[in-house]
DNA sequence: TTAATATTTGCATTCGAAGTCATTATTACG
DNA sequence: CGTAATAATGACTTCGAATGCAAATATTAA
């Protein structure tokens, strides 16, 4: 009854009395076609449910529509949110997203040829990281690129991030008000460019602010890592006075940690700092001092650059850095 | 220079000294191709930088290779570890995931336009609730639909979910072991399906319990609204013994709402169970009693039943329910 | 009314790989 | 060594919509 499977424009069009010609640009925004045919072609796609095949559409138009988003699990936490805002304003643009999840490094060469089969029209890659000369193949292959939440120098892609020097540097001036002598810096890890980045900004920052006395730990973002690098760093040290996190889930985890195995107060004995801004990070037992990354304007931006370069692609590489907000929570002393 | 765009199985096949047809098979696996072919062809595939066009494989094969993963951003938040690993194991099954974020509920007409274009394997729904006769059209359309989390008794789709029944049960007989006299239920929003379940379960449960002071509050799911209900009930209530959360994020705020602004004890005053099993359940400030649900195994079932209905689209609509994981924590009061 | 112009329309071709079928090369075996 | 069976190959068609081009029709100008 219902093998109504599929219906093809040369269905219509034979049951309209019509072109196939008639029945496609009908259904192609702004060519011509008289309003007659239009409306007898409308009615009985209608009738008979019919619906573009898209893919043939992209076969012969080379444009899929599609735009590949790379997430490597170990992504940042707030990255549903990303993921949720790049689907939203994609949309918006009637582009739909293809996602790609990397955890294995070796599955890179893998997940490559898939996007070069996708004929995707674009790459959005969030928290990945790639050797640049991935980046080379994208630009072989004309397909462009930009890397979120990245800002490297010489990348030859475009990228959009959220100014962390600005960031750290008020996080520093939050702790600094109360004169904390010896700091401890958590990073995340060191496969990954944020987490450097992060860092050095911050072991700069403080040679900048004349500290002297300050400590470097590997975590790996996660909570656990927050609370097994205060564990460890405190069997044989004295605890810090401020530590500051690379991101706000080792930022709990540490709270955590100092509070429940040392009976140390946060902030009273030790100030911490996240960065990020994720929902948690607000709750009442953490209210952290952090950095909030301005999402939304985030994303904005990067599906913005990756649609101009997708109608021009010959727009020079753009590097869009965004400021972030300073959460001023409780988690740092007050003078 | 680069001007290298296109290379498609012509120009491999001229190159190579073959026909077309002898490139396309030695790229599809298992057809029959001669050691000395398949070298010669996979040689200049390499050296010319051919892929095969997936595009023009779905067009011919009927087969896109894609299933739509829906999700409405109102989702459970352990919705990115869902959609990474459905993501995951649908690669290895060589599907891949097009992602369709569903907010608006005006929007899901377009949404189902472009299912319907897309011409994919199947779909996945996560927390998104569809009216019947949605389900109807899948099925008039062909495309295999499996419903994560939901537990639609007259469903015509596929069902995947944590028994619910049995974990809340848990859940009651641990509260229950201190004999608790007042009980409050946060439900979830009314129009989610999941938050309905929960709640008349609960109540039912408690029912057989013989247990008599039962009141029933709505959040919507969001950390804010636990916060928000507790400090509502509480301005003309006593303060419940025991509050059965439909998921952690509200159990975490009315943790946090009890202890902050009412001065109350977590589990001394009240004992507090949740949902879920997210990560921060378990963060030391919280250590939620609740009942973890199995994702993996959740997203397995999910998948599998896609992938053996996509072969067989005959197989009769199944539902599968898996048990979650009681995890005792420490927000529920011991004898 | 007719010529000149503008708008619609349909025909035929295209996108790139896959599969059908007939043909040819290879192997097996009596 | 000849024949049957099997494997490998290429010519040609197919999937479904888009589009250049020319023909047909409609509209406007004179």
């Amino acid at each position: 009854m219902t093998k109504n499977k599929k219906v093809t424009s040369y269905d219509v069009a034979r049951e309209a009395g019509v072109s196939q010609s008639a029945v496609s640009r009908v259904f192609r925004p702004g060519l011509s076609v008289s309003q007659k045919t239009r409306d007898k072609v409308m009615n009985t796609a209608n009738k008979m449910g019919y619906r573009p095949n898209a893919i043939a559409r992209m076969l012969i138009t080379k444009q899929s529509g599609m735009v590949a988003v790379i997430v490597s699990s170990r992504a940042n936490v707030n990255y549903p949110e990303v993921l949720s805002q790049v689907s939203k304003q994609l949309a918006a643009q009637h582009k739909r997203v293809l996602l790609f999840t990397l955890d294995d490094p070796d599955a890179v060469d893998e997940l490559f040829e898939q996007i070069w089969t996708f004929q995707v029209d674009g790459v959005i890659a969030l928290a990945a990281h790639f050797e640049s000369h991935r980046l080379a193949q994208f630009e072989q292959h004309d397909i462009p690129v930009v890397l979120y939440n990245r800002n490297v120098p010489d990348a030859m892609a475009n990228t959009v991030c959220c100014n962390h020097e600005l960031g750290i540097k008020q996080l520093i001036i939050e702790l600094e008000r109360n004169n904390p002598k010896k700091y401890l810096v958590l990073s995340g890890p060191k496969d990954s460019d944020v987490a450097n980045e992060r860092r050095e900004i911050a072991i700069n920052l403080l040679k900048q602010f004349a500290v002297e006395d300050v400590s470097i730990l590997y975590g790996d973002y996660s909570y656990q890592s927050g609370r097994d690098c205060l564990a460890k760093w405190l069997q044989d040290n004295p605890a810090p006075d401020a530590i500051i996190c690379s991101n706000d889930t080792m930022a709990i985890g540490v709270i955590d940690e100092a509070r429940e195995n040392h009976g140390l107060h946060i902030p009273h004995d030790i100030s911490v700092v996240g960065f990020d801004g994720i929902t948690s990070s607000a709750w009442q037992s953490y209210q952290i001092t952090t950095i909030k990354q301005p999402v939304e304007q985030l994303v904005k931006a990067a599906v913005g650059m990756l649609l101009e370069r997708i109608e021009n692609p010959d727009l020079p590489p753009e590097a869009r850095v965004l400021t972030g907000v300073l959460i001023k929570g409780n988690s740092v002393q007050r003078p």
